[in-house]
RNA sequence: GGCCCUAUCGUCUAGCCAGGUCAGGACGCCAGGUUUUCAUCCUGGAAACCGGGGUUCGAAUCCCCGUAGGGUCACCA
C-alpha cells in the first residue's frame, strides 16, 4: 500500500543533533504515525543533506541516526540502522539513495531540464565580487537582489560556461507567490523580495533549495514540517517547484525553540557560556592541556569557533561551570530519559488533546503522541526552553519507575557514561541503593552524588553539623555514637541489612527512650560528613558494618581534634 | 534597514477560528502538613489577557494602528 502521507526529516550531518532538530523529527514522525492511527498510511523518511562538502561528515551522520533511534523516533524509509534490536530504515519504494551527495545524476538531469527551458542561467561573479556589490547596496541602505544582467547573452554564456567557473541561477518570474501554511495560514510574498538565487554551486553540487525541492518531489513527500526559520525559503521552493513542474507539498512551519535569553537555541550556546565564564574569570592562558594556547586564543576571539566536546567539558570543569545541554547527546549524557525528552519537546509548540474528563494533559508517551498528533494543534508562538521544567518531568518519570526499572536505567546509563561508578559501587550495592536514589535525583548523572558516601569515607565534617548534631546536648551526639557502637554494632550478629539495621535502631531508641533522630543524625555525620543521606538503615547497610564502625571511630577522633 | 511571523501568569500553555466562564492546568515560587535528615508525597496561596482605537448590549476572543519580541536576507542547510 502506497503511503497517503509522507513526511521527512532532512538534517545536515555537520554536527550533533540538537534539540530543535529533534523536535522537528519528532513532529514529522508523529504526524506519519497519526495518519496510520486514523486509517491512512503514513511514512516518515530520513534523508541526509550533505551537499556542503566542507562541513558534512559520516561520523556526524551516524551520530544523528543513533540519537534519533535512542529517542525512539524510528524512520520508515532512510539509511539502515540496527539499534537496540530494532532494524530501522530501508527503501521499500526504491526512492533512495538518502545521501544527497550520492544523487548527483538526478540533480544534473533536472539542471539540464531547467537550463534547456531557459529557466536557469549561468552567472560568473565570484563570491568576492558579490560581497562587494552587497556591501555597496547596504551602504545605500538597499537590499541587494540578483537579477539577470540586462546584457545577458545566452550564446556567450554558453561559451564561457565551458571554460569558466560559474554557478547556475534560477530565473524567477516576477509574480507574487502565496504560500499556504497549515499553521500560519496564507502568506503573500511579492516578487520584488526574492531574486534569482543560486541552484548549483560552482563545485557542481546543488544548493539546499534545489536539492530539497527535487528530493522531496521524487521521494513523494506530501507534508513538509519544519521550523519557522525556513518560512522565507518557502517562496523560493515554490518557485522552483513551478519551474520543474512539481506539485507543492503541504507546508507547516512550526514555532522556534528559544534559549533562556529568548533567542533561537543554537549549537554554539555551550561555547558561548564557556567563553563568557572565561572572560569573567579574566583568564587568558589555556587552563586545559588538550587546548593549545593558539587554539584557545582563536576560540576566545571568534565567537563562531567551537571547541571539541571533551575539550569544552574539561574547560567547564576547570571553571566549575555547568554547560547548558543543547544537543540530544548532551541530554543523554546528563541522564535524561528519551521518552521524557520527547514528551517535553512535544509540548514546545504543540498541545495534546485533553483528557476525557476535560482536564489538561501534559504527560504522555510516544504511543499516545503517535495517535494524537494533529497539525491544527501546532502553535504559532516561539517557546522558551525551560530546563527546570524538563528536569521536573524527568524526576517524575524516574520516580514513576519501579525500583528494578530505575536500577536498569541507572546501570545502563552508568555503564556508558560513568563506568567507574559501576566498578566502585558494584552490582549488589547499586541494586541496594537504587530505591533510595530514585526519588532524590532529577537526572541519572545525579545518582553519583547521592551514593558518594558509599564510595569513600568523608574527607571532612560539616562544621555546623558537628556543632549541632555531635557536640550539643547531654548526652552529646558523640556520646550517643559511642554507646550505639558499643551496644548495637559491636555485638551485631547476622546480616547487616537495611531493614535489620532500621529495626535495631528503632528498638534501641525505644529502650533508651530517645527519638530516632538523636542517633540517626550523629550517625549520618559520622558516615557521610553531613546531615543529608538516604534513610539511615540504608546508609549504614550500603557502607557495611566494619566500615561503619571504623568511620564512627574516626569521626569521634576528628571531632575531638576540631576547634570549638 | 527591507521582508516575514508572533504577542494570555516568571516560563510552557488552555481558552480565540464558531464573542458572554470567578481566564483553567503544569513547572517554578510562597505558606502549611507527613517524615529520623534530605528527597518524595499531601493541602493551600500569590501570579497573566502588551498599549490605544474601533465593531458589539457585551471583546482575551473580530478589525485597524502602535509597541515589543523573533526569524530571514550566502556558491550553509
Amino acid at each position: 500500500m502506497i503511503p497517503t502521507v509522507i513526511t521527512r526529516f532532512a538534517p545536515s550531518p555537520s554536527g550533533s543533533l540538537h534539540i530543535g532538530g529533534a523536535r522537528t523529527a519528532l513532529f514529522c514522525w508523529a504526524f506519519a504515525r497519526h495518519v496510520d492511527a486514523t486509517g491512512g498510511r503514513g511514512s516518515f523518511l530520513l534523508r541526509m543533506e550533505d551537499t556542503d562538502q566542507a562541513r558534512s561528515s559520516e561520523a556526524s551522520a551516524k551520530a544523528i541516526l543513533e540519537d534519533l533511534a535512542w529517542l525512539g523516533i524510528d524512520w520508515d524509509e532512510g539509511p539502515a540502522l540496527a539499534f537496540d534490536g530494532r532494524e530501522i530504515g530501508g527503501d521499500p519504494r526504491g526512492v533512495g539513495p538518502w545521501e544527497q551527495s550520492r544523487r548527483a545524476e538526478t540533480y544534473d538531469k533536472y539542471f539540464a531540464k531547467l537550463f534547456d527551458h531557459g529557466l536557469a542561467y549561468p552567472a560568473f561573479e565570484t563570491p568576492e565580487e558579490l560581497a562587494a556589490i552587497r556591501a555597496e547596496a547596504q551602504a545605500r541602505k538597499e537590499t541587494f537582489r540578483y537579477t539577470q544582467r540586462a546584457d545577458y547573452d545566452h550564446g556567450k554564456a554558453m561559451e564561457r560556461m565551458a571554460r569558466e567557473e560559474h554557478v547556475l541561477r534560477l530565473k524567477v518570474p516576477p509574480e507574487p507567490i502565496v504560500v499556504r501554511d497549515e499553521v500560519l495560514g496564507e502568506i503573500r510574498f511579492t516578487s520584488e523580495h526574492f531574486d534569482d538565487f543560486v541552484i548549483r554551486k560552482k563545485d557542481g553540487f546543488p544548493t539546499y533549495h534545489f536539492a530539497v525541492v527535487v528530493d522531496d518531489a521524487l521521494m513523494g513527500v506530501t507534508h513538509v514540517l519544519r521550523g519557522q526559520e525556513h518560512l522565507n525559503n518557502t517562496p523560493k521552493h515554490v518557485a522552483l517547484q513551478r519551474a520543474l513542474g512539481f506539485d507543492t507539498p503541504v507546508y507547516a512551519h512550526m514555532p522556534l525553540i528559544f534559549n533562556e535569553k529568548g533567542a533561537k537555541m543554537s549549537k554554539r550556546e555551550r561555547d558561548q557560556a564557556a567563553r563568557q565564564a572565561v572572560r569573567e574569570a579574566k583568564m587568558t592562558a589555556s587552563p586545559v592541556g588538550s587546548i593549545a594556547q593558539g587554539e584557545f586564543d582563536a576560540w576566545l576571539r571568534d565567537k563562531t569557533k567551537q571547541l571539541g566536546h571533551d575539550e569544552l567539558e574539561a574547560l567547564a570543569a576547570h571553571l566549575h561551570l555547568a554547560l547548558p545541554e543543547v544537543s540530544v547527546d548532551d541530554f543523554r549524557r546528563a541522564g535524561y530519559l528519551p521518552a521524557v525528552i520527547c514528551n517535553f519537546i512535544a509540548l514546545l509548540g504543540w498541545t495534546p488533546s485533553k483528557h476525557e474528563d476535560g482536564s489538561d494533559r501534559e504527560k504522555f508517551g510516544m504511543d499516545f503522541l503517535g495517535c494524537d498528533f494533529e497539525l491544527e494543534r501546532i502553535g504559532k508562538t516561539n517557546a522558551r526552553f525551560d530546563r527546570v521544567k524538563l528536569a521536573a518531568f524527568n524526576q517524575d518519570a524516574l520516580a514513576a519507575l519501579s525500583d528494578d526499572g530505575f536500577l536498569a536505567a541507572w546501570r545502563t546509563w552508568a555503564e556508558r557514561y560513568d563506568e567507574e561508578l559501576v566498578t566502585a559501587l558494584g552490582a549488589e550495592r547499586m541494586a541496594l541503593l537504587a530505591g533510595s536514589v530514585k526519588p532524590r535525583v532529577k537526572t541519572l548523572s545525579e545518582g553519583r552524588g547521592i551514593v558518594a558516601f558509599a564510595l569513600s569515607a568523608p574527607g571532612a565534617y560539616d562544621a555546623k553539623a558537628v556543632e549541632k548534631v555531635l557536640r550539643k546536648g547531654e548526652p552529646s551526639g558523640v556520646d550517643m555514637l559511642r554507646t550505639f557502637d558499643r551496644e548495637v554494632l559491636q555485638p551485631w550478629e547476622g546480616a547487616f541489612a537495611h531493614e535489620a539495621v532500621e529495626a535495631a535502631i528503632a528498638k534501641w531508641c525505644e529502650i533508651k527512650g530517645t527519638k530516632a533522630g538523636a542517633i540517626a543524625q550523629p550517625l549520618r555525620v559520622a558516615i557521610t560528613g553531613g546531615t543529608v543521606s538516604p534513610p539511615i538503615g540504608m546508609t549504614l547497610a550500603a557502607v557495611g558494618l566494619d566500615e561503619v564502625r571504623e568511620r564512627i571511630a574516626r569521626c569521634i577522633e576528628a571531632v575531638a581534634a576540631m576547634p570549638k
